[in-house]
DNA sequence: GCGGCTCTATGACAGTCGTTATAAAACACG
DNA sequence: CGTGTTTTATAACGACTGTCATAGAGCCGC
């Protein structure tokens, strides 16, 4: 049985460069224009898969990413808490590299950027559910591995935000050693936090 | 004796004006016309101080906010370790706080934004190097309370890139949550590295 | 007072931005 | 075929951007 794979439609192009784009330039450098023309859609079709304008598309975005790395997440995290820890730090690893150190997370490029103020920041709260739900994941596997509840989402936050910062870091230092450090850091943390 | 605080000169509240505008809206999002009214000062000013314009204005606002984070870093590590994180922490979180999760680390907002192609990423290189400058003075620290060099240097990146990281998070989420579990893992991990 | 220097004021340049309106094209389905 | 819906094309709107040029103020030592 073959299966082949769906050619993306154009709203899905768009979303996908969107986040690409977020991810290297940041939000509001990133222009519906230059979307489009990534997408290789018009500009009159970005405004009628988002009749809500740049916060719509940005909250997509924002939203596909967040899910692309929680799946990644979540299968690796089967094979327990270190396994998913390796999986997410080679996640971001791999963006990193590929982009020669010009891509980042648009998860985080979105939750440094003040929304205008007379908006609901509907983006800022699209990142947050992502951070939530990357903490939660990392939260209940080291809760299934016996580490005590607090503990646990105490670490998982832990783990999200120094991912996070390290990515941005080897991004300004154009090296990949800050993610060597912090892996190896938070591995050893895991390790210690289940055997107890 | 009294000595009064000299008034700052109108190049340095347009440093820190802008320091304080890319924390909040990120580096392409903050405008040159914006960062001079912040400061009361003229647009013709700016390019009278800041001759090689924006890339200069912002490596210098990224060089104001690393200097001033470190000196105090510097203090409170002469207390130790746990002082100095302590300190760190509390240095962001008032930022956060009285900002009312607006504002965060200008040094972060700058490494995530890809320059344009054609100039040479001068602010990117800056932030690269308060980074290190952060670094460099709590793995000093460690190493001074008995932590293994490798061991020291890679707490040290990982303290940093939680810090930026989780600052990030509290702005997402509104809340301070992120930092205080940040701050109770880091301690315990900073604990327990300096008593081995 | 007076030259010379630092700083300000003002306006302009060419470009991009988000967004909207409106018309034409492409397509699906009967 | 026609018809109704989805998607594209194109132009325009006001506003904003980084940067530069130039003319004027303010203030220094002499």
């Amino acid at each position: 049985m073959h299966v082949t794979k769906p050619s993306p439609t154009a709203r899905e192009r768009i979303v996908a460069g969107a986040a690409d784009m977020i991810s290297r330039r940041g939000l509001n450098a990133t222009s519906i224009r230059e979307t489009a023309k990534h997408a290789r859609a018009p500009l009159g079709s970005t405004y009628h898969y988002f009749p809500e304008g740049k916060q719509q598309l940005a909250t997509e975005a924002v939203r596909l990413t967040g899910a692309w790395a929680a799946r990644s997440l979540r299968e690796e995290l089967e094979a327990g808490p270190v396994a998913g820890l390796r999986a997410f730090l080679d996640l971001w690893r791999g963006i990193v590299m590929d982009s020669d150190f010009r891509a980042g997370c648009p998860v985080l490029a979105v939750s440094i950027e003040e929304p205008p103020a007379d908006e609901t920041p509907l983006a800022l709260a699209a990142a947050a559910g992502v951070f939530e739900e990357w903490e939660g994941l990392l939260a209940g596997s080291l809760r299934e591995h016996g580490v005590e509840p607090e503990q646990a989402a105490q670490l998982a936050t832990l783990i999200v935000a120094a991912v996070e910062g390290t990515v941005a870091m080897c991004r300004a230092k154009r090296s990949t050693q800050p993610l060597d450090h912090t892996a190896a850091q938070l591995q050893a943390l895991i390790v210690g936090a289940i055997r107890d």
